[in-house]
DNA sequence: ACGCGGTGAGACACCGCCGTCTCATCCGGG
DNA sequence: CCCGGATGAGACGGCGGTGTCTCACCGCGT
């Protein structure tokens, strides 16, 4: 039977974020087929991270899809998306770090999507004056991808339950480490 | 005349971070000299990659040393520590990613003494009731590295200045996105 | 001038990973 | 029951990176 190609990718994902160095073989191992059957399904290990890096963005936009970024206050947007994205949060870790691959020569144009709509959403926050305006867009941007890295290490590692992801991430990026007036 | 091991790591830094699959010969040629040069210093990647990795924690705890982490309020010193650490921003995203290959068996004491360290900072600031404490000191010091890692990427892609990253750092950190009634 | 330590360049063999192939096995449909 | 497609296991050659060695060169102190 045709081998479950999601569940495969899936796997190297968790592998591949823990160990970017793994063997081929190991990825097989870890999903549970063979090495000649992962070579059927996948050329290599190019073909293998073009295909992980095509279900990132595939997730990734399907989260931004989700979440409505254009309605309402862009801070509920924000949560939606987070919360929208967190089933890919390993995926997108993998592949943050694994971007920094590529010599910048082919920045993958699925990518600059992404970063054109999330910056869309902070530039529109600051818009309606929910956001402070001395931060750029684009770095609020790369901070949340950091932030989403970091928090899905922490719950690869055990330091935190995946089911206070969304509240975490938002809750640091929204309001930050110091207690304010307002709760 | 004896190599410039200092400059020959720090060359090396650069560019593990950008490609972490460097050859060898790549990184010998990026501190300008031979790869025989390089591995009579370093008798190989392995070797090389622990070197990095004691000059990050030795500059991270020089960082938090001249931080003086129990000086005043957690918030500045807070801003210290981003402030010292600036110049190592670099080698510290590469080893943050780096650290992902050892699979955990042999976590260098080093880093959870650093990791402490930080840690009994947010600690200290919530009991003085500066930081929040619906956030558990863990995370912040992951969100802390996640941010720096983020900056100094970016400051590599040219996306943001370097002098900026203090600033940008600390202050999405502890403030966040949010614009509040205080400035 | 001489010797010497450090270096760069290159050659060489080794090894791990990869891509490919073959063959036995299993499983489901006709 | 038989057959075809897919899979797992293993073998094989190739290749790139690595570790080691040699040799010539250079700068420097004696």
């Amino acid at each position: 039977m045709a081998v479950d190609r999601d569940h495969v990718l899936r796997s190297a994902a968790a592998l591949l974020t823990r160990r970017a160095t793994a063997t081929l073989d190991e990825v097989a191992r870890a999903a549970g087929i063979g090495r000649a059957t992962l070579h059927r399904h996948f050329a290599g290990r190019d073909a293998l991270v073009r295909a992980l890096e095509s279900l990132g963005i595939q997730e990734t936009e399907a989260a931004l899809d989700a979440a409505r970024l254009d309605d309402g206050p862009a801070e509920g947007a924000l949560r939606r998306f987070v919360a929208a994205v967190e089933p890919a949060a390993g995926l997108l870790a993998f592949l943050i770090t694994e971007n920094q691959l590529f010599e910048g020569d082919d920045v993958h144009e699925g990518w600059s999507r992404i970063d054109g709509r999330i910056s869309s959403l902070f530039r529109r926050g600051q818009e309606r004056g929910e956001f402070r305006i001395d931060l750029p867009p684009a770095w609020l941007t790369e901070a949340l991808y950091g932030l989403i890295g970091a928090c899905a290490w922490s719950i690869q590692d055990g330091r935190v339950a995946a089911r206070d992801f969304p509240y975490m991430t938002c809750e640091l990026l929204l309001g930050g480490a110091r207690r304010g007036v307002r709760t």
